[in-house]
DNA sequence: CGGCCAATTGATTAAACTCAATCTGCGTGG
DNA sequence: CCACGCAGATTGAGTTTAATCAATTGGCCG
């Protein structure tokens, strides 16, 4: 099992991958459980492919992801895309929405998205009113950063093998969180095309840094699943930090 | 001047440079002013180079920049490093601070620092007092993200004379919020070594791709500032999109 | 004057990109 | 049922970008 995180009792009676996703980190009270999961009863269906969030339009929405996984990304006038991180189920987008903001990146579905809408006024009210939650989505939002950061780290620094190699550990991490890893199998919805996006490398090269890690046999790729082989091997060759996604160590 | 957000009018009495920042965001109650300024009455500090965050380590204090430039950045087992982004005056290292978190990154001093250290535990009282400030901080949250994202588009679709050129552009708009630029000169304390590190290039690479800056005419290179000769060039080279930094237009 | 850090330049190597074909699986219409 | 089209994956070949190695220069300070 990847971190120490999974040792910490989770939420009882969780129910929406938010609630289970917090309750790794804090002991939210069943008021707040109740709370929380009430918020996310407007449920929103949204086709693969599709854009939920535009860049520039404004925010009228919190959206928590229930089912599927969604990208966010930043499309450059000269049509290139950069994928900056992905949306699992449990992840928010537009947490901090203000009076009038828009949106800063696109957001799409992946796969098949369900995700609830929330009025961004109640995430005010949950600051004001339950602070165990709202030190719960504030290690949320720590949380995304640190993301983001192991994202720049991937592109400023890391070469192609060991950029894919990384954006799978941090993958595997954050799906073990949501006890939605199949032993050392993981999830990879996307195309190559969307791979190449995420980690600033062409198609081309996406496709022989992958068949790289294939040929040290490291990891086993099937259509939209992979498996990890030897993750001492990758996170070795990575460089991999799981302290960035378990920051609640100890 | 870069962005319409200079319309907005500033905060009354605005002193320390948080006030003035988020004083072009939102307008905050005398009183609410009152308690930002008096957070930060607790002034450190930091020689020029030196750690005042260490990746790994516990955050004891949020710290508020009030002089001076910082980096945040990670360093890699093979001893390199990625800058995340700059912290310039009025920027907030550890807003997010939980029970017993660690840093997942390091800060250090770029020149010489003032920093005002925060009780963590006064932040979530902002929360519940002051609504319109927690909306302020909420912004200014949103607001690194898009600068994270902004750098993840650099590293990730950038050649190396536009990253350069989006990040001047970056600093600009971000100094100009703080009324600390003067005209069209930016200070860049930083050194090639550091700036390499930002970009993720080598630093030979990173003097070449200045070098053609230069050579162009686009930008005039000083010892410790840099001047902007042709906006216009570098914003539609680099691709630089200023919605980015003002997402609170209109 | 010497030492050191930062900046600059040259030459070579390596990584990644682009262009151009295939190839493969899958659904669909004839 | 099969040919066709299409999207995604794969491979080859040549080019470009950026990294690396190696000096050299410039400025500043003790």
């Amino acid at each position: 099992m990847p971190t120490e995180a999974l040792d910490i009792p989770s939420a009882p009676n969780a129910q929406t991958p938010l609630v289970r996703k917090l309750g790794a980190m804090c002991l939210m009270s069943q008021e707040e459980i109740e709370f929380l999961e009430g918020l996310q009863n407007h449920i929103v269906d949204v086709k693969k492919g599709r854009d939920f969030v535009e860049e520039g339009e404004e925010l009228r929405a919190t959206c928590v992801i229930q089912e599927g996984w969604a990208i966010r990304y930043i499309l450059l006038p000269n049509g290139r895309r950069q994928i900056l991180s992905y949306a699992l189920p449990g992840d928010i987008i537009g947490l901090h929405i203000n009076f009038r903001a828009h949106a800063n990146y696109s957001a799409a579905a992946l796969t098949p998205l369900k995700v609830a809408t929330v009025d961004p006024r109640r995430i005010l009210e949950i600051s004001q009113k339950f602070p165990i939650l709202a030190s719960g989505l504030s290690w949320s939002t720590a949380r995304e950063f640190a993301i983001l950061g192991d994202q720049a780290v991937r592109l400023g620094r890391l070469s192609a093998p060991q950029r894919l190699a990384h954006l799978m550990l941090e993958l595997w991490h954050r799906l073990a969180l949501l006890d939605d890893t199949d032993g050392r199998w993981i999830a990879m919805p996307m195309t190559q095309t969307e791979l190449a996006d995420t980690l600033g490398l062409s198609l081309v090269h996406t496709n022989r840094s992958l068949k790289s890690l294939r040929e040290k046999g490291w990891v086993t790729v099937e259509s939209d699943a992979i498996r990890l082989n030897d993750v001492d091997a990758l996170m070795e060759m990575s460089l991999f930090n799981p302290d960035h996604l378990a920051n609640f160590s100890i």
